[in-house]
DNA sequence: GCAAAAGTGTTAGGTGTACACCCATGA
DNA sequence: TCATGGGTGTACACCTAACACTTTTGC
């Protein structure tokens, strides 16, 4: 029997905890829940859950997701692996975290509701149970990085979005602003995005041409040695 | 008893892999060790170890290269966490990536005799057990993104060296050839190195002289607003 | 004295940045 | 008709990239 190879080696609670990004309204939000389980029951947390014995760990993170939001296939990435000896109260729990950036328009707001989660802007998340703060900490200095040179903030928005819309995206996660002649030149020159023929009528009289992000085009993009850069 | 909240969850054992990177003669080498147990034992892997009770994550990569080579307090940074369910033959293991660098100088060859490891050229690695050809292939991506961004590659020099070797060094990580004076007037002007008094005459005859990396003025010059780049 | 690597400035072209006005539309 | 946000082009400053020769010194 090959598993005996390992006995003698300590065996630990294995965790995921995601966290979920949205941006509406020219801000970045955060999806906080209520924790479900002792200790600290009720107190706010991450999203988290233990690994089965019959899924990945990343497998985990989509399905803890799934559970709190009833989304499935959007966008995860592993922030990292906490580890701390005494990290959590109860006992020791070994916990990869993972962001996941959703479009917030398509998320139903009565899910909240359901699963004792709220929205919470990203900057002013008060205390969160054991080390969550750090990992919320590590996570936007993350998004920060990634922002800067691949194109994964499109997952905050939805498929079909406008350009003011993707500007000011990109100005909430930069804290500044741009000029909207530079912005739309060096996004549009990257020609990595379809126009649309229908416009967003939302947020003017004159409406917002709508765009796509084109996968082929951007994959071209970078064959011909281009680097995303916004 | 609070330990009792996580009842009825599974446990697993969680490892540590870990590669050491090093620099020499114009190109990028890493640690390759033989397994030290069975499974596969003998075989070509990462270095690797159980994380013990006592010990964080972190803690438990850093003891896992000291054990292989002796080396204390290098520059460490996780790569990701590994859990597909089958990943290790014998039984499931979580495994946490790590990544390190060090001076390859001041690394003592004979360690390699009593730990069963040895230098292979980064892009020359064979096979290795398990997933470990798959988080070496993570390993070298992360370290060209980081290699753009932050100075940490320093770290695979001596405290003192030369232009020409630091500009050999990216050359290397990089893939292609820079102009002298350019890489020169590149890093001089972020005056974030120190020249020091003395040459190195072991690459030539005239000698270069060395300089060292003053994280003083590298903080002065991040907070001036500036980005390492080279 | 010569081979071998270290060190040094200038220029042209391209990239990023600043800037102001007209357009389309619903109310 | 007017208020609101959408859309467009140009000029200048800055930065990047290309380029060649002199210096030092051990042999």
């Amino acid at each position: 029997m090959t598993s005996s190879f390992y006995q003698g080696q300590e065996k630990y609670f294995v965790s995921v905890d995601c966290f979920c990004i949205g941006f509406k309204d020219s801000r970045l939000y955060v999806l906080i829940a209520k924790r479900k389980f002792e200790p600290l029951i009720g107190e706010d947390s991450l999203m988290g859950g233990f690994v089965r014995p019959d899924e990945s760990v990343d497998a985990a993170a989509s399905r803890v997701l799934s559970e709190y939001t009833g989304i499935e296939d959007v966008y995860m990435e592993q922030v990292g692996t906490y580890g701390e000896v005494e990290r959590d109260l109860a006992d020791r729990v070994i916990s990869i975290a993972y962001y996941a950036l959703i479009d917030i328009e398509s998320f139903n707001e009565e899910l909240c509701l359901v699963h004792n989660t709220r929205w919470v802007e990203i900057n002013q998340v008060g205390k969160l149970v054991f080390d969550h703060n750090k990992i919320l900490k590590d996570t936007i200095s993350i998004l920060e990085k990634r922002a800067t040179s691949s194109p994964v903030m499109f997952n905050l928005l939805p498929e079909k979005f406008t350009l003011p819309q993707l500007q000011s995206l990109y100005e909430t996660i930069y804290s500044t602003t741009f000029d909207k002649r530079n912005f739309r030149k060096k996004i549009l020159d990257m020609n990595i995005l379809d126009k649309k023929e229908d416009k967003d009528k939302s947020a003017s009289k004159r409406g917002a041409f709508y765009y796509t992000f084109d996968t082929e085009k951007y994959n071209l993009f970078l064959q011909k040695g281009g680097h995303f850069s916004l």
